[in-house]
RNA sequence: GCAGGGGUUCCCGAGUGGCCAAAGGGAUCAGACUGUAAAUCUGACGCGAAAGCUUCGAUGGUUCGAAUCCAUCCCCCUGCACCA
């Protein structure tokens, strides 16, 4: 009997949340009537799961705040297939060990998003394989494949610019994928009585297969809802940095990374950013908005995401931890931190290594420590005072006295050097 | 298989014997301005602190000298044919 909140798809809705969804409007009151069971479903295709897949980790557990109860599908089976919706080539399997192990990995990520002890609406992670490892071909083949259309699944859009484009191809492995992710559907609705799919808009195709596998196979109604893709105004990628991708993994994106990233949202984004990554409701934003709107400068919305998102995906640990060194090195005066605090800050995820010196440049000793990815840079930076080493500016005619520069004198508590290149790269030597 | 077009530095795209590390645009990095924004302006942008070194699908060749010419090979695109 848990308390249902009839509301939950008007907001998704205020939130900008929903892309598209079967049915018309039959789903809402659907799930005004009682606690449903939906899904949604991660495939292992790399060690963590990065940004991209927060949207509709949130919204599972959206669903969850609303008394539904959430299974988050770890594909270990779909995994070793490769979904080829709207990629835009054939791509390499993954060896079934490997994808074993990142299995295991998203598990653990996926369940910190949701809630396992919290009675009827206790969320579950499922894996695929489970009821795909053993099933032989001639069986799938019979009792799943009889079922679908060649002619319809080479008509979806995801597939299209695969069939049609020359030399792009597709292969009959990634063709099947759509097979296996509605027979999981199918399977859910009939072990676990799941009657919704949630995914990415690119996931349309492969839920309404699902969908209608599920009344072909059990003659049951399921419904499927997507979430829009995240883009932003600028049109280049969200979830991509110069440095790479935004993972969700603390070891491969450090929260101070992580906060930073959300920090230098474009205002034109952080608006939508904060319907879509927070659990702040929409009149709260709203406020955000016309408060910022109202100020002058700088807006508080950034600050506001990242340390929302920020708790969400690293914790109260996490988001102190990157607050500490953003506090030091944008806020706060860096010379006059602490000796422990500077210890702090590279335990926090500060990127830092030992100074090795022999005879290096500084261009060379710098790019190698990651700060910039050619020494050419390095130089330009010097050539332009935008070098700091404890706060001393250092310049293109010191590149050969890296010694003198980092002699154990000029050292803070004889042991750091804080090395800041440009406006926001920062990287900590010990020595 | 035949005919035609093409593979250039992260991407797009000029360049058809020396003046080419290779136009232009985008992306990126740095500076100014700012709010660790946006827009704008400036600089950098194969590697190297420099001397210099390595690039233009691959391999050989012609030449004092090749991204540019020749040969072979690989890959892509467009027609046609073949197969049906």
């Amino acid at each position: 009997m848990a308390n249902i909140d009839v509301g939950l798809l008007a907001d998704l809705e205020a939130r900008g949340l929903v892309a598209q969804m079967t049915g018309d409007r039959a789903l809402e009151s659907y799930l005004a009537e009682g606690s449903r069971t939906l899904y949604c479903g991660f495939d292992p295709t790399a060690d963590s799961l990065h940004i991209g897949s927060l949207v509709p980790l949130l919204t599972l557990k959206r669903f969850q705040l609303a008394g539904h109860k959430p299974l988050a599908l770890v594909g270990g089976a779909t995994g070793l297939i490769g979904d080829p919706s709207f990629k835009s080539a054939e791509r390499k399997l993954n060896t079934p060990d490997v994808v074993a192990t990142w299995v295991d990995k998203l598990k653990a990520q996926v369940g910190a998003f949701i809630d396992f002890e919290c009675g009827d609406a206790s969320a579950e992670v499922v894996n695929n394989l489970d009821w795909t490892a053993n099933m032989d071909v001639l069986t799938f083949l019979r009792d799943v494949g009889k079922h679908f259309s060649v002619n319809n699944m080479i008509n979806k859009e995801s597939v299209k610019q695969r069939i049609d484009r020359e030399g792009a191809g597709i292969s009959f492995t990634e063709f099947t994928y759509m097979l296996l992710q509605s027979y999981d559907f199918a399977e859910l609705y009939k072990r676990n009585q799941c009657t919704l799919q949630i995914g990415g808009s690119d996931q349309w195709g492969n839920i309404t297969g699902g969908v209608d596998l599920t009344r072909r196979l059990h003659g049951g109604q399921v419904f499927g809802l997507t979430l829009p893709l995240v883009t932003k105004s600028d049109g280049t990628k969200f979830g991509k940095t110069e440095s790479g991708t935004i993972w969700l993994d603390a070891n491969k994106t450090s929260p101070y990374a992580f906060y930073q990233f959300w920090l230098n949202t474009a205002d034109a984004d952080v608006y939508k950013f904060l319907r879509y990554f927070t659990f702040l409701s929409v009149a709260e934003i709203a406020d955000i908005e016309a408060a910022d709107v109202a100020a002058q400068g700088r807006p508080q919305a950034q600050g506001v995401l990242a340390r929302e998102v920020t708790r969400l995906v690293h914790g109260d640990s996490g988001l102190a931890a990157a607050q500490r060194i953003t506090e030091a090195l944008f806020a706060g005066d860096t010379a006059g931190l602490s000796e422990s605090d500077l210890d702090q800050l590279a335990q926090d995820g500060l990127p830092s290594s030992a100074l090795v010196l022999d005879g290096q440049p500084l261009t060379q000793l710098l790019a190698d420590a990651g700060m910039a990815p050619s020494g050419k840079q390095v130089k330009d930076a010097l050539q332009r005072n935008a070098v700091e080493v404890n706060k001393v500016t250092v310049g293109l005619e010191q590149n050969m006295a890296a010694a003198e520069v980092f002699a154990q004198s000029n050292a803070l508590f004889n042991k750091y050097f804080l090395v800041k290149l440009g406006k926001k790269k920062y990287h900590l030597f010990t020595c």
